[in-house]
DNA sequence: ATCCCTGCAAAGCGTTTGCACGGTA
DNA sequence: TACCGTGCAAACGCTTTGCAGGGAT
């Protein structure tokens, strides 16, 4: 996202571009692959812009949720993790190393076939999922 | 599970049968279609047993936790709930009602698919998963 | 007598909030 | 000047831990 257009999306909620918003965006886009926790994050951002105050990163966070720029996951980890929207393929799932912690995404369509069977059964109207998958990674496994 | 067998678990942990960890276990018995959390466990236990302590509480659910009596479950809630093992059927799923907050279980084999073909495609080892499906239960999507 | 278990209170950790300051329109 | 955004510190909610007392073997 250019500058121009992340100024425009905030001035549409009544907000105003300013550095640190404009540093926790850029950390977040240099690292779309990373799943960031929010302490992670703050250390990021705090490298670059040292000033910064942990209490902004979760307003700026809280922020990005509610204007649709980022996802907040919840893993089994009692701490939330950030990533970018992915606003056409909402069917990604998540694998955890249970060893590296490391974080892989996964594209599975099958899961459409699952919520309209859930839908059909039990009649429940699903918006929205969290299916995430524990166990090990290729690299880890190996060593094992 | 009857009082012997309880006991019996126990002692191969190392772990007596106290009069708390017999009242929790009722509780959990009694409410196994409730996934409680550990503050709904607490009031329910001290209704009966006044004297218990919450953090009783939290150090049973961990051991009963480390038995494979219960399992602990996480919803996007800041606090984790549980619910009885089921040993047979690993794959069931949750519903939960965004509206009553409600938790429904799911009987789902279509995982078994997804899993062999994340283990096929990403080579990585599926343990555990978290499955959790948010949207309206039948009675409120009527309500609506 | 030993050792596990408990209740209580304090501490821990991630997150939110109150407040006064500072910058921008 | 008005107002939003910030940093700091305090408060918060859930959970864990330290400790001293009590019970069972």
């Amino acid at each position: 996202m250019n500058a121009a257009t992340f100024k425009e999306r905030l001035k549409e909620k009544g907000c105003k571009l300013t550095t640190q918003r404009r540093a926790v965006l850029d950390i977040l886009v240099e690292n779309c692959e990373k799943h960031l926790s929010t302490e992670e994050l703050y250390t990021l951002v705090k490298a670059r812009y040292p000033e910064i105050g942990l209490a902004t990163v979760y307003r700026t966070v809280q922020l990005f949720e509610e204007m649709g720029i980022i996802d907040k996951l919840y893993f089994d980890e009692g701490c939330s993790r950030f990533e970018l929207s992915h606003q056409e393929n909402h069917h990604h799932h998540h694998l955890i190393c249970s060893k590296c912690n490391k974080v892989f995404e996964v594209e599975n369509d099958l899961l459409a076939e699952i919520e309209s069977h859930i839908e059909d059964k039990y009649n429940f109207k699903v918006m929205n999922h969290n299916v995430t998958f524990y166990g090990y990674c290729e690299t880890c496994a190996k060593n094992m």
